[in-house]
DNA sequence: TCAAAAGTGTTAAGTTTACACCCATGA
DNA sequence: TCATGGGTGTAAACTTAACACTTTTGA
């Protein structure tokens, strides 16, 4: 019976993470210019290597970890990258997943360790081998789904104003949105939820915190931007 | 460097296809009564490893291909399945993909060969190992995709009726839809085009043929159902 | 006092939905 | 002649988009 399997070649399945963060109106990848071998110098997303003692899911999260020391992190699954010669230095089938993190809360020493940066989603380097495709379709997946599910918030830091939650779905989208339009649609989400604290950093003035309630929203899970 | 390969340890990677087909106002399923171990005699995905000499998405298409005999077929994939135990006899990495094809048009032979059956999607078998979490997932994404890319004509004949089309996009949304308002929408999309043909097997009167002109698609692709 | 961001409603345009009857034909 | 599916337009409801000024405050 496992004659079944033993036929069959089998294959190193590699995790590549596309990690998305925003800071100031813009959006950013956290890519590291490798310091190691293969493409020594190069830009690439960063990746691992499946273990067999870990589904391919927490194959992501770990080499997710490794990067940014975070842990529950908004992660959804691209695709799996299978091109003979994707890899020019072995046969590798790897499966891409995009993060979501907030970018005032990783761990700048394990960044550092890896020669990892943020960089601009718009002025982004030559990237190694399939690593295009794999930002392009997960910025397309990303989009789409940020369309219909609140998972921006992911984005930002638990307390955000109204102007920073504009600007990140303007980055997101890449096109300017009405304030007014905007905040009316907002402001109908009973989840998302006004504080008592106030942003003074922002502006003179100061601009209300709100918060996304999680629990709020699974009770009424309506979202549409 | 390469080490850096050598210390991971590899995976069977396998396909499997959700093969949908529409006919008489019903999708269906093209499933696998299985006839061989592992799992014999339960219902399953039609399947196979990737090999050394083809890509990911190659394997997809021969393995469609081992089933129907069919070419050219409409595949996207779904995604890569990967817990540790989703198959019990050893650990699988599955990619999964989901095929429409025109139900007419298959090598009958070749699905007899196989034990496979067509089987209405609302009335689906427990299948083995993660496969209903594969036809859930299949499902959802068709039936996004089926809403904003004209997909759909693939799983129709040639030459169709408009209701034809719309008990396909009915069955797909598992929902009715008000015929004028549906036949309103399509004959605003020009790429969608009557042809002389006329046909009688569906009502006394004989309903109007229509075909999907891909050329003119393209040149002006809007699409919304 | 003024620059800079926060905050706030109304109207027009466009889209979506609801709805009912006549037509052509073969049995 | 009648049962069956084919074919057709309009109005109301709803959603989306466009648009400009006042407020607050620190520098």
């Amino acid at each position: 019976m496992s004659n079944y399997y033993r036929s069959n070649p089998k294959f190193y399945v590699a995790i590549d993470c596309i990690i998305f963060g925003f800071n100031a109106g813009e959006i950013s990848l956290l890519l590291l210019k490798r310091n190691f071998e293969p493409a020594m110098g190069e830009w690439s997303l960063m990746g691992g290597f499946v273990q067999e003692g870990e589904s391919v899911d927490d194959a992501a999260k770990r080499v997710l970890t490794e990067l940014t020391g975070l842990d529950k992190v908004y992660m959804e699954q691209v695709g799996a990258f299978g091109e003979i010669d994707r890899d020019p230095g072995e046969r590798v089938i790897s499966v891409a997943y995009y993060a979501l993190i907030n970018i005032n809360n990783y761990d700048r020493t394990l960044v550092q360790k890896h020669n990892a940066y943020w960089i601009n989603i718009n002025q982004l380097p030559d990237l190694i081998f399939d690593h295009p495709q794999m930002v392009e379709l997960a910025r397309k997946l990303m989009q789409q789904k940020a369309s219909y599910e609140p998972i921006g918030f992911s984005l930002l830091p638990e307390l955000f104003t109204l102007s920073q939650l504009q600007s990140l779905y303007e980055a997101i989208y890449g096109e300017p949105m009405d304030k007014r339009n905007f905040r009316k649609r907002i402001l109908d989400m009973a989840y998302i939820e006004k504080t008592d604290k106030i942003d003074k950093t922002g502006s003179k003035r100061g601009a209300a915190l709100y918060r996304f309630n999680e629990k709020a929203y699974r009770k009424a899970p309506n979202f549409k931007i």
